[in-house]
DNA sequence: GTCAATGCAAACTCTTTGCAATCTG
DNA sequence: CAGATTGCAAAGAGTTTGCATTGAC
């Protein structure tokens, strides 16, 4: 559940060399908020990191969290765990499929695949939990976006594009 | 893009059928909802399906189609997309990996599987754009929840569990 | 007629922003 | 020392709730 020391060293290099490569600064509250994801394995929210950069760092507001993170993010740094700070949406398919998502513009596509189809899930994960679905998430920059058509925004935040239809 | 006339007959017949089973009332305002839902190719949010609806019923609130949307999903006739009204999660494990989710309390476990790894995608899904991930999300109820600790709340809502740690 | 369902408005949660003060390189 | 970064407080999305009214069965 926890990670190595040297997996963290590990990750907390990757982390200052990527700000450096930036022109970001090092600042004591953003180092902190990188160790704290880095000694991570749970897929915590910015209110669980701030609250555990705070055990350290008493100062840090939770919006100095939100900036680091989202940064980390546009880095390549860290990922994102499901629809990244996105509405709620809904799929009225209940056909199998899969999805492909666009980590710009939050568009997805439905897919689907016979070859993927009877996904094999290792017993292990089974024993997790009662398995009731499962799917291939593609992540990607959709054609729109990598065309530049919208805007070029590079942020994690989806476009509020209300003109165009944005999924498919 | 649009869904044949027969396959909405269909899904509508679905969407009846389930609220009547529930004992729920086949209100106007749910059966135009659902229709817009049961039209959906694009996975809607709640705000594009208020105002599909509305153009039929100009007098629908957005609280009727959240309070709608729950319901379809609690009975599962309609599956969400993304990690459900929840908040940003962020990940430091970029080694490739799987998740595990459940849909009850929201924790999310990860796995690692040989033989799903090299995912083979489509090469239609990558004429959508440039892929830089895919991954296998296996829904399903974790086994604290199937075991009822916690609470036995069948909602859409992720549990305020802060106290004990839920995620892996 | 009864009780569930609706619409309204206000509340709530998570996230973002403007700005003056502070710190890094 | 210049300019990026921070903390604060206030604003902003999206979603939820309480309650009186309406409507389905």
């Amino acid at each position: 559940m926890a990670i190595s020391s040297e997996e963290l060293k590990e990750r907390m290099a990757l982390f200052k060399e990527g700000f450096r490569r930036a022109g970001l600064k090092l600042t004591h509250q953003r180092l902190e908020i990188c160790r704290e994801i880095a000694i991570s394995c749970d897929h915590p929210d910015a209110e669980s990191i701030h609250k555990g950069v705070r055990q350290r760092v008493p100062s840090v507001s939770l919006d100095t969290v939100y900036r680091t993170l989202w940064q980390l993010l546009d880095l390549g740094l860290v990922s994102s765990v499901g629809s990244l700070h996105d509405r709620a949406r809904f799929d009225a398919n209940l056909v199998s499929h899969h999805h492909f998502v666009c980590t710009k513009c939050g568009a997805t596509h439905d897919f689907y695949s016979d070859e993927l189809d009877p996904l094999r899930i290792p017993d292990r994960v089974k024993a997790l939990g009662d398995v009731t679905r499962a799917q291939v998430e593609v992540r990607g920059l959709c054609r729109r976006c990598s065309s530049g058509v919208g805007d070029s925004r590079k942020t994690h935040k989806p476009e509020e594009d209300h003109h165009a239809k944005q999924a498919e």
